[in-house]
DNA sequence: CATGGGATTGACT
DNA sequence: GTCAATCCCATGC
């Protein structure tokens, strides 16, 4: 997606996100879940300000923001908003679709629902790495592209985050409905 | 420079 | 349900 797509209200962003397909190296997934973080709202590592780690968050949109977390994994987000907000989108499932078989190998043989079900898992999958942050998402090589054309009108659900002990009540997870790949199902 | 906290996952009780 | 692994970086002295 071209950077006009991400500079837009980070919310309208991440619900559009959901149904996009994410590829790297010949692996790709349909992206079946999303959250949203804003530097107005204390969940968001940009919430702290202008920092050597916040600074691709505070760039211009369409870029990816790679960090690390629990030391362990790398999880990707697409930067959103115009340049000087601090604001991203994180990919946190995807339903594979090509590089299976890579893919599988990269995570131990994990079955088809838990290969990319989660937002460390996905980049362990697809050998997304810090090395990617940075890095311009229309240009690759971690590229995004639009809905295929059975995910045109795919239906998003809308629920709280995961994963976070502040703004917890904020519902900005996004998710398509009924999807098997989801990290966690949807709360009532 | 020392400390502490995670936007997680997998293994185990 | 509990818990450890492990590293980047923000914060404070």
């Amino acid at each position: 997606m071209r950077p006009a797509f991400y500079e837009r209200p980070v919310l309208e962003v991440a619900s559009d996100l959901v149904g996009c397909v994410l590829t790297h190296q010949g692996c790709a997934g349909v992206i079946v879940e999303t959250e949203a973080y804003h530097d107005s709202e204390p969940a968001c590592h940009a919430f702290a300000g202008l920092t050597p780690r916040t600074r691709t968050l505070f760039g211009p949109a369409g870029l990816a923001y790679v960090y690390r977390s629990y030391g362990i994994h790398a999880l990707l987000n697409a930067v959103s908003e115009p340049e000087g907000v601090g604001a991203a989108v994180l990919i946190r499932a995807l339903a594979p679709v090509a590089g299976i078989d890579q893919m599988q190998a990269r995570r131990r043989l994990a079955r088809i629902e838990t290969l990319c079900s989660g937002p460390g898992k996905l980049t362990q999958a697809l050998a997304i790495e810090l090395t990617h942050n940075g890095a311009d998402l229309a240009l690759g090589p971690v590229v995004i592209s639009a809905r295929p054309r059975a995910w045109r009108s795919v239906q998003v659900a809308v629920s709280r985050r995961i994963g976070i002990t502040k703004a917890t009540e904020l519902p900005w997870r996004f998710s398509a409905r009924d999807s098997r790949f989801l990290s966690r199902p949807v709360r009532a």
